[in-house]
DNA sequence: TGCAAGTATATTGTGTGCAACTAAATTGCT
DNA sequence: AGCAATTTAGTTGCACACAATATACTTGCA
């Protein structure tokens, strides 16, 4: 990580890229047991959270919170529709624009998922601080990979 | 992050596994320039690293390093094998086990591959010692969610 | 020795990610 | 007004992830 020129620099152990994304994969699969009573994945999971807080967005603004395109959301959208949760309509001022908003039953979810981010804190078993100071510098890193 | 019952606590921007899976994603989009020249996905390359590290290995174990099931790894070897990049044999003592090797062209790319960590690290933007306190952090959390 | 239990890999099906392309509506400029 | 450039979504194709299942081989034990 610090020597470029040391031997055994291109090892996978030496890789924050690798740990960094075998995290954030097992990150997912835990959240997996603990999102299927709401019957979501967990990026649904994420675009659902986004709806709660906004009630309604179009793909484009969605896309920029979640850094997702729509070759992504489009598909998941029209799942998320199947199941209920979101209604997809057009905006009548520009009949371009896709607007993604919760429903009744999509909005009746945000109860049963109130207590999951305390359940994975619990599984991450790590103190809060030390996850705050994480997530931190990950912002840091995304940013600067993003602009 | 800190106070499960306080307002808003179930929000996109509060959540480290969201910044996690942000950052993940932007790291294998940057990832994906530099590999062009060498046929690369993000993941192949992570493969590579292993077998320039191990000249020979069966999928269980390749597995078990990557954090990775065959369902993932199979099709992607065949990939890898198809570009000559790999062997794929049989286990004489045990005909259950695929064992993975390394073919000659696969171990030229090593040298093509040489300075794309360093490449990384500048498009990281961060300095050394925080990435390998970020990188630290990540494995604790991975250890925890995965045992 | 024979066969049940276990192990290693492969297959199938669903859901992401993302690049490249297409389609349709809007905006801006002359 | 008219048309080129832009904007917004959607589509297509490929490569992951991963759960569930299938297949083939090996081991252990009665």
């Amino acid at each position: 990580m610090i020597d470029p020129d040391k031997e055994g620099y291109l090892t996978l152990d030496n890789q924050l890229c690798f740990v960094l994304y075998s995290t954030s994969n097992a990150m997912s699969r835990s959240y997996q047991p603990l999102l299927k009573a709401l019957d979501l994945t967990y990026l649904q999971y994420l675009v659902m959270m986004v709806l709660w807080e906004e009630q309604v967005i179009n793909v484009k603004a969605l896309g920029k919170k979640l850094h997702l395109d729509s070759g992504t959301l489009t598909p998941l959208l029209k799942r998320l529709e199947t199941k209920g949760y979101v209604n997809r309509t057009r905006s009548q001022e520009d009949e371009r624009i896709r607007l993604i908003s919760v429903t009744e039953v999509g909005e009746q979810l945000k109860e049963q998922a109130q207590h999951i981010p305390e359940k994975m804190m619990c599984l991450s078993k790590m103190e809060a601080d030390e996850l705050i100071s994480l997530k931190a510098a990950c912002e840091r890193l995304l940013a600067n990979l993003t602009d």
